[in-house]
DNA sequence: CCCGTGTCTGTGAATTGCCTGAGAAAGCTG
DNA sequence: CAGCTTTCTCAGGCAATTCACAGACACGGG
């Protein structure tokens, strides 16, 4: 039996005429840093990395990113020297901090009071993403990061990436951390078929090792909320996956 | 192992004005190898393979490859340290993972998250050509893999390969995966006799050792629902196969 | 016009894939 | 720390799908 899996698909074309925005991703273990970058190259970001702070002060010289993905916890010198040192010569990048969940969080907050962000190990894909996403928006530099808007439109539902609010035909809706970003994720690539297997690689932790079928649960979550008597927008194709579509 | 052969014609003429589309196929069992190269041949993409890491490695660097099909257990390294050499010198080559069905859960974990994709062995041919097509499609390095559209059309028969959704003028038709597997594969190649034999080496895993008369029972499931009433588009060529094209 | 081979399709059984309720465990909040 | 929320596992149940089998049918050569 063949099991069919859709064709990975994005969202967005990638600014073919424009310089692509540069991201400089500095983490010392090299798989975590591999799967960051192919993720953000996916999102058409052009991605250098370094593996410790040293490597990152002299990427950052000639390869100037629009942004930076740091993880605070580096061989030779911790997040923040590094932090000190790309400040002093390239004052406004914002940066992204990668922190592990129990680590000091009250010098993290102090840190992105300047309007960086940070997320927590392990983190998902999807989050990274758009924290990222975010950031660049914000900052400016560069102008666009894919989209200009934080909003997420298909048909009568509405995602907004920001404040993270979620409404059908002006309805609005709870959802919870985990289904705000199943929904995201497929509304990002609306009616396109979207395997479990990739649900599963960009809406949940890249250590996640559960059952597969908490997709199907958080999908049957998202129905009760999303569908709710109304039309369905998400639908099943049965061995092949899942997508989100406006109701006719 | 390193097998090159002329790129062959087939089908239309595909880019006949542009440079072939080039895959590097590695995989360790031979005659797996070699039936993917046939295959991908036959597509008229130019093909070369290997039977290790090391090998992958080398060949990628005077074939420039456009995309990769590489099975993820490889006697030398595993797939994850070759995707790293790949990806160090070659960025954003699209790759396309084969794997076990029950690795599927930890090994393939992330690796779909950087727009590449995977299919599980056995696989049939039209997945992994279809797969391919799409990243290829996607990476834009190569501008088109034949095609730029995930549409496929015949007279007034659409099939969206995204969403999977096939409908005749103009009206839904729900299909099972396997149908649409095998309607995709008529529709490539509208007004060409498929013979039995050859839809069961495309259509159906490689490993399938069921009846021959499968085919003719999806094809009759096809008719019911793409036929039914309407001019027929798919005809028997007694003897022969089968062959789809436009009603008058 | 008849027969044989090749094709079509109804029936039904086994399997697979999906959905969802119940509840355990972990996290948050006040 | 108690109570509420959230995440996730497990397992039962249901429905869709796949496929074998076998008899009916149709085409075309003689």
């Amino acid at each position: 039996m063949t099991t069919t899996i859709a064709p990975q698909g994005r969202t967005e074309l990638r600014r073919p005429d424009r310089t692509p925005v540069r991201v400089l991703v500095v983490d010392d273990e090299a798989p975590l840093a591999e799967l960051l970058s192919m993720a953000l190259r996916y999102e058409g970001w052009e991605v250098r990395s370094a593996g410790d702070g040293a490597g990152a002060v002299r990427a950052a010289r000639d390869f100037r990113p629009d942004a930076v993905v740091l993880d605070v916890m580096l061989p030779d010198m911790d997040g923040l020297s590094v932090l000190g040192r790309l400040r002093r010569e390239y004052a406004d990048v914002p940066v992204l901090f990668l922190t592990a969940r129990d680590a000091v969080e009250d010098r993290i907050a102090g840190l992105t009071a300047g309007g960086d962000d940070y997320v927590t190990k392990p983190f998902s894909l999807e989050e990274v993403v758009a924290r990222l996403r975010g950031l660049i928006r914000r900052s400016g530099s560069a102008v666009a990061a894919g989209r200009s808007e934080s909003t997420l439109v298909v048909g009568d539902l509405v995602l907004d990436e920001d404040s993270h609010e979620v409404s059908r035909g002006g309805q609005s809706i709870h959802v919870t951390a985990t289904e705000f970003e199943l929904l995201r994720f497929l509304m990002r690539n609306p009616r396109r078929v979207l395997s479990k297997a990739q649900i599963l690689d960009r809406v949940w932790n890249y250590d996640f090792g559960g059952q597969a079928n908490v997709v199907e649960l958080y999908i049957s979550y998202l129905r009760k909320k999303i569908d709710a008597g109304r039309t369905p927008m998400i639908h099943t194709r049965r061995g092949a996956g899942y997508l989100i579509k406006p109701g006719e």
